[in-house]
DNA sequence: ACGCCCATTGAATCAAGCG
DNA sequence: CCGCTTGATTCAATGGGCG
């Protein structure tokens, strides 16, 4: 399969000559089907410059729920096991479309919200300014585990919260908006890259592949490449497929370190605690305390551990036996227990870190 | 037709048994249909409690679509051809919701992001926080033109500007949250009163009938008695219903000055006092008054206010209306008028301050 | 009265690896 | 594929208790 080209053609023409599962990720931004009736005026009678392209009629919902059932089923066969598809939309599309992704056994993971920090104002006062976009984003499967979602980044670039599913990013203007030679837009929906930056970072890694069936101005392949992601897009129209070449020679993939993942706990390599007794970090007879210093537990030399429950002892994991000293059902025991040096109590995940350390298996 | 009752039973049945095109408004909160597989706890292994009532269980897809057409097919009926339909839910079923509406015939106007301010995080790092659920706004048919939609009143409380498509609400806890005799939740998806405020505010008149067939813990028809709405509410479950009719019984119409027809575009007021109104740092009805106690005004809900000058009854902001109390041409409203409490008086501004601060310094 | 600390809670489709 | 073990993971708001 060609990586990093435009495929210019039918997108169900095009999928369907795609090897199946050889995507990682899946950016759609299908025609909306806006349904709009006249022409739209500013107050100041300037004329709105609408999407009335060809591209985005149809003849009727069941016309446009053919389409997209059509296009997804195509997209779903090329998709990794593990792969997660994006599509945007609106309310003229958005519930047609997740409808269809639930039909076909697509599992919603999320839906977010593109807040649009600048939308275009609600000219006639009838209703609310229309000011966000909304994307579903979903999985191949039910059930499926093993998709990309780079939580820990995502969290440590966000001042250390969660990443809600509601962004505020502007609309594509100025110099990020492709124009034609007339200088007036090359594409009447071309979306920021930001947002796609946002979509690509969050839930794919460098290298991965980057499916786009409804290319237009190119913008998510022109993150991909910024990102070092490949990408394979497909467009229809031979101008805006020229147009996406042309914006995609003139980017330029960022430095590797700027994209190296940060350590993850959850991707850190295992260690036992029977490695750090067997070490020497934490030496056998040696007491586990909790944090208050309540509980105890003694160390033994197999990397178990042995307390006195209800009068009962018992021996077993740092786990397992902090949840017995809790009473709960479950335990992270490298959390749970800890061990005095010098008057102070530190978690038993410390002396973890240090042999990683040593071991030179990074995770900190 | 009997108007602010409960109709304790089926909806489907309920609403057959109405006169044709009697409402004004609906506003429907059906089951999300939520497919929960397992329990989940939070970190610190307390549990969550999770909606797994039998009211949201369906066997498949297809029996919750068959559920939504025949509750939506109902409510058409009942509707006034200039009525418009709220529906809330989540990414689990509005999708679904929202291409059933389009097949049935209704007319999008815009679909609505509630953005929660205290949403429940995403305890295994996995997702995006779900921090917001969706509305519906649909009119009953396609062209419709005659449907209610207060913009100048939004737009005066909004600080002049348009009031736009994502709506920033707080959780229902605290205090509003109905609690049963054992003081745990009455119910599982009680929404939150200003949520309904802003609903009604928007797109019904005082004495419009409201009408909801899935009452639930009846915020819908508490706020509507509240904005002296009439209501028409329908529920299944005795338990809920009764709890409904207690919660009703206790509320307080406001003073029908705090109600009546939305300003002129000119006299719209020009700040985000609506929004000291919709958090309750201002109550609707209250007085305020100049520094000195001499003129007096009374809080609309919609965050205009009302006074008298030269005996004469006026409406709009409190810039507006605060020069015209005192025969200048501008006034800062902020600073001129006051509120009463513990027999002090603070200017309005203060209160202001205490908002912004709670949103966190007002920058989203 | 006020501030600080702690416990509780909310429409949630919420794990991964090894044997 | 099943079953067991390991061990990773939370934000804003409310309300009560205490000093």
């Amino acid at each position: 399969m060609a990586l990093d080209v435009i495929h210019v053609g039918d997108c169900i023409a095009a999928l369907e000559a795609m090897p199946p599962a050889s995507v990682d990720i899946v950016f759609a931004d299908p025609p909306y089907n806006l349904q709009l009736q006249g022409e739209l005026k500013r107050p100041d009678e300037s004329r709105v410059d609408a999407v009335d392209d060809a591209w985005d009629q149809f003849e009727s919902f069941a016309a446009y729920d053919a389409f997209t059932r059509s296009w997804l089923a195509a997209v779903r066969r090329v998709m990794k096991p593990n792969a997660t598809l994006w599509v945007i939309g609106s309310y003229h599309n958005i519930f047609r479309v997740g409808a269809a992704m639930q039909d076909q056994g697509f599992w919603i993971l999320n839906d977010v919200i593109w807040r649009k920090a600048n939308p275009m104002p609600n000219f006639r006062g009838r209703r609310f300014t229309n000011a966000h976009e909304t994307l579903i984003w979903a999985a191949r499967d039910p059930g499926a585990k093993g998709y990309v979602f780079n939580y820990e980044a995502l969290k440590g670039g966000n001042e250390d919260v969660q990443v809600r599913s509601d962004w505020l990013i502007p609309l594509c203007t100025g110099n990020e908006r492709l124009k034609d030679a007339d200088g007036r837009k090359a594409h009447p929906t071309q979306k920021p890259e930001a947002l796609l930056a946002r979509i690509l970072l969050s839930a794919s890694r460098p290298g991965d592949v980057v499916l786009d069936p409804f290319l237009g101005s190119g913008t998510s392949a022109a993150v991909a490449k910024r990102l070092r992601r490949r990408f394979v897009g497909i467009e229809r129209d031979p101008f805006y497929a020229a147009a996406a070449t042309r914006r995609i020679a003139a980017i330029e993939p960022l430095p590797e370190a700027a994209l190296a993942a940060p350590p993850s706990a959850r991707e850190a390599p295992r260690v036992a605690f029977a490695a750090l007794v067997e070490r020497g970090l934490v030496t056998p007879g040696a007491e586990l305390t909790d944090a208050k210093g309540r509980a105890r537990a003694v160390v033994r030399a197999d990397g178990t551990i042995a307390i006195v429950a209800n009068n009962t002892p018992a021996v077993g994991s740092i786990h397992r036996m902090g949840a017995l000293a809790q009473g709960s059902e479950a335990c992270n025991g490298w959390t749970f227990w800890h061990v005095e040096q010098e008057g102070r109590r530190h978690p038993i995940d410390q002396l973890r870190a240090r042999l990683r350390a040593e071991l030179g298996l990074g995770g900190e």
